[in-house]
RNA sequence: GCGGGUGUAGCUCAGUUGGUUAGAGCGCCAGAUUGUGAUUCUGGAUGUCGUCGGUUCGAAUCCGAUCACUCGCCCCA
């Protein structure tokens, strides 16, 4: 039995799920090319060194999510868990640092190793949008602005709330660590013990801590927007400003941290309520050193990811496909002519399902079950007259059509 | 990785203090109707009670382990 299930946290995407997928896949990719970001795609795995370096040996991703493991080359091969990194990896392989600024628009599926819980798998998918080379606030304004508006057009804008943050630059944010370090040194005793972890790993991450006593010794945490340089106080305003002009409504959440080691100054999350514990729908933000610590130029960079799985959930009934027309043969003598009327109305377009087996009654139950607009039937009177009945399977309403021209008279049910 | 909850038919679920042939609704199949579905009526099949082991004369029921799902923590999409 246990042969038979699908391993832990991955999971099939039967028809009803795979739409409500495609709806946002689809939305999104529209959406985005709109904006001016052009659909690209990498290897679902890359060189471990890929992700460990620029995610962050420290990270939980790379600490203890990753699936990785040595092919028979006798190379360590990571399947990616997060996209940014492999685009990065392409924009220097194939030499496109020349001809910033590049707006990518990407989907698929991601891989990390950690428990399943409703919104969490171990192979999920994301949407991502990247815009490499514009240092300037304009271009986190533009990436957030996209994102706001695939969330709309899904319907589910009302559903979520916009975090806004800023981590400064490289200046800002190691000097306040620093500080973080200092203070939390003085008062360990009161932390948790994650937060003791996190004081080694990830100082910034206790200040979004849950536990009642960090949360009560970072109320005399130092706060991280009296300790802004000029230049990381004139961006974050340039962003804000950006947003306000676009009446893109957010809330500035001095906890929000992302997790990635490559991130500087914009942090954002699109949050729902709806989804439990795990309520980032899409997070993004600034990486303007990324690109130089993989060996390339310095280049400026933002974007997001958003999880499909978790959109999908939030998402209304997507509308159904087309629905067929059947065409049901009657008698053994009209099936080769029932053939190729299919295949003559499927080549002018219309979606169409052959009846396949059983009596009349049963192929009409069958195009009743796959939500058939009409059925035409062909049998040997029909033949003789060079004619189809069609039949209404909403009304039960049917009529006798010659072939001839029967593409426009059906022009309705395409 | 840590803690809580739940596993009975394809689906949603009932199943008494441990008791003999484990049930309902929906769905599925067949017939009423061999050229007319969706409605109606009649009949039928659902199953390793998640798995393995233990206690017992007897286990869906009690105990243990394990797997899966689920909720929370960690972290993230």
């Amino acid at each position: 039995m246990s042969q038979l299930q699908p391993a832990r946290g991955t999971q099939d995407l039967l028809p009803d799920e795979m739409r409500r997928h495609r709806m946002v896949v689809e939305t999104a990719r529209r959406v985005a090319e709109r904006y001016g970001f052009a659909e690209m795609a990498t290897p679902i795995f890359e060189f471990t060194e890929v992700f460990a370096r620029p995610i962050g040996e420290t990270t939980d991703i790379v600490s203890k999510e990753m699936y990785t493991f040595t092919d028979r080359g006798g190379e360590q091969v990571t399947l990616r868990p997060e996209a940014t990194a492999g685009i990065m990896r392409a924009i220097l392989s194939n030499g496109l640092t020349q001809q910033a600024p590049l707006k990518f628009f990407y989907s698929g599926p991601m891989f990390r190793y950690e428990r399943p819980q409703k919104g969490r798998y171990r192979q999920f998918h994301q949407i991502d949008v990247e815009l490499v080379g514009i240092a300037q606030p304009q271009a986190d304004v533009e990436v957030i602005a996209a994102g706001a508006r695939i969330l709309d057009e899904l319907g589910i804008l009302s559903r979520t709330e916009l975090e806004l943050n800023t981590l400064g630059d490289a200046e800002t944010r190691r000097k306040y660590r620093a500080l973080l370090v200092d203070y939390y040194n003085q008062h360990r005793a009161a932390l948790s013990e994650d937060s003791l972890r996190r004081l080694e790993t990830n100082p910034l991450r206790i200040l979004d801590s849950k536990d009642r006593g960090d949360i009560a010794v970072n109320a005399g945490a130092p706060e991280f927007h009296r300790h802004l340089n000029d230049a990381s106080r004139a961006f974050f305003d340039g962003v804000r400003r950006g947003l306000d002009a676009l009446g893109i409504a957010y809330k500035i959440n001095p906890r929000l941290v992302r997790g990635l080691d490559y991130y500087t100054h914009t942090a954002f999350e699109f949050v729902t309520r709806d989804l439990g514990a795990q309520g980032t729908v899409m997070g993004g933000g600034r990486y303007d050193g990324l690109i130089e610590l993989m060996g390339g130029p310095a280049m400026p960079g933002v974007g997001w990811a958003a999880g499909i799985e978790r959109l999908a959930m939030l998402i209304a009934e997507p509308p159904r496909l087309a629905r067929p027309i059947a065409v049901l043969p009657v008698g053994e003598a009209s099936e080769a002519a029932a053939l190729r009327l299919s295949e003559r109305l499927r080549r002018a377009g219309f979606t169409v399902d052959q009846g396949y087996s059983g009596n009349l009654a049963r192929r009409l139950k069958r195009a009743n079950k796959i939500d058939a607009r009409i059925a035409l039937l062909l049998g040997e009177d029909e033949l003789k007259r060079e004619a189809v009945t069609v039949r209404d399977l909403d009304t039960g309403e049917q009529s006798e059509v010659p072939m001839a021209g029967l593409e426009d008279r059906l022009a309705r049910f395409r």
